[in-house]
DNA sequence: ACAAGGGCGTAATATCTATTACATCTTCGC
DNA sequence: GCGAAGATGTAATAGATATTACGCCCTTGT
């Protein structure tokens, strides 16, 4: 009984369990999905499934918590291929969309704001893992703009409100009307970043000198 | 036993189950709420529920659709007081955030949210009658001031979304979140304003004749 | 006062599912 | 092969609640 092999079989169950629960949670909803669906298709056995995490809520936070991942790494990848701030704000418009609206995330989603109800808790630490990071991490871009000598419109924590909100209205949308009649273009997409960067006004600095560096830079 | 009387004495036994099922579905949410507490709270008895709703999912859809309104009476009052856009934006961005961010409208968007994934339809339903409304009142609104002179950045429809896009990313934050750190501020109202107004276009139209008498102003 | 229709309250039904208990079988190092 | 740790499968527990059934009592109009 090696650590190693036992910690092997335990964690492809372990995965196992995830993969089935995260399937099923997306498809039906978290309270019509029961342990024993979650068994039957990975495999195993209930007493399993309580021992590797708890209680039924227990795997849900596991499979919420592993999807669930902040925009921040968007934003750094984004702003380190430079550009002018208008190419970096639609590259990040692209992947923002890409990943918001994963129809995975969004199912997520809903189920985070249906348990909200009687686990705030749970809410509210998704929320702090999610938007609360991405929005450091934009307001960190915008400030860096403004450091290297962009004048905006707005504070930067202001400007990465309303940038996020533009997706997170549409993952709203998407979470309560099922996807209908929803137009994800990249027009669309353009007419929102463009209408951003008039709204915030680093239209208005064409020649600025746009460095990554940020506060350094100028 | 007059048609009147009886009427008169169901419609008020009515009013009781829908007030009493709201303040619980709100405060706890549809799944979590029994018929028995309803019961409880309102008086009368379980089968003059089902003879009135006919099942638990009966009462939900009576309460959100009763409270569940568009915003489209909204856009109508902040458009006659008329006024410059900008003041026409504020105004209605005042009057959208209340609206919008009653806890109990949230409450239900909440719920409505939870029920979109066993019950597509309901959902829809309730995203017609207030989204979709909303925006259509918007969009007239914006397409009135185009005819008016008014050059704008965007088509209408793009900005309908935009603009409200504002409002229901904070009430999604809202709905994740409970209200941890929400900054409803006047300086916060404004600031989008002022956003949209530079994003929209509207700003460089300072002369223009604005009547809301719309595509024959001028 | 009366007759009756209909709401009231209670209890029974019926199902569903999280959670626990237990005996059995696998796996894996030795 | 062996022995033990632990996964497995099954079944029992236990509590909750939507929904139905039914007999009583009150309201109401004459």
């Amino acid at each position: 009984m090696t650590d190693q092999t036992e910690c092997d079989r335990l964690d492809r169950r372990r995965r196992a369990f995830i993969e089935a629960a995260r399937e099923l949670f997306v498809r039906l909803g978290y309270e019509r999905t029961t342990l024993g669906e979650i068994v039957d298709r990975a495999g195993g056995s209930l007493a399993t499934v309580y021992k590797l995490f708890g209680n039924k809520e227990g795997i849900l936070e596991v499979v919420v918590f592993e999807k669930a991942s902040s925009g921040a790494t968007l934003v750094r990848e984004a702003a380190e291929k430079g550009g002018t701030p208008q190419e970096i704000l639609h590259r990040l418009a692209v992947s923002f969309q890409a990943h918001f609206l994963d129809p995975e995330v969004v199912a997520l989603v809903r189920i985070v704001i249906a348990r909200s109800v009687s686990n705030k808790d749970f809410a509210r630490r998704f929320f702090e893992r999610t938007a609360t990071r991405t929005l450091d991490s934009l307001q960190q871009l915008f400030a860096d703009w403004q450091d290297g000598g962009i004048e905006l419109n707005a504070p930067p924590h202001i400007l990465a409100e309303l940038f996020l909100g533009l997706f997170v209205s549409d993952v709203h949308a998407d979470a309560i009307s099922h996807r209908v009649g929803m137009d994800n273009s990249l027009e669309r997409l353009r007419a929102r970043t463009q209408f951003f960067v008039m709204g915030s006004g680093v239209l208005e600095n064409k020649n600025a000198n746009i460095s990554f560096e940020g506060s350094n830079g100028l």
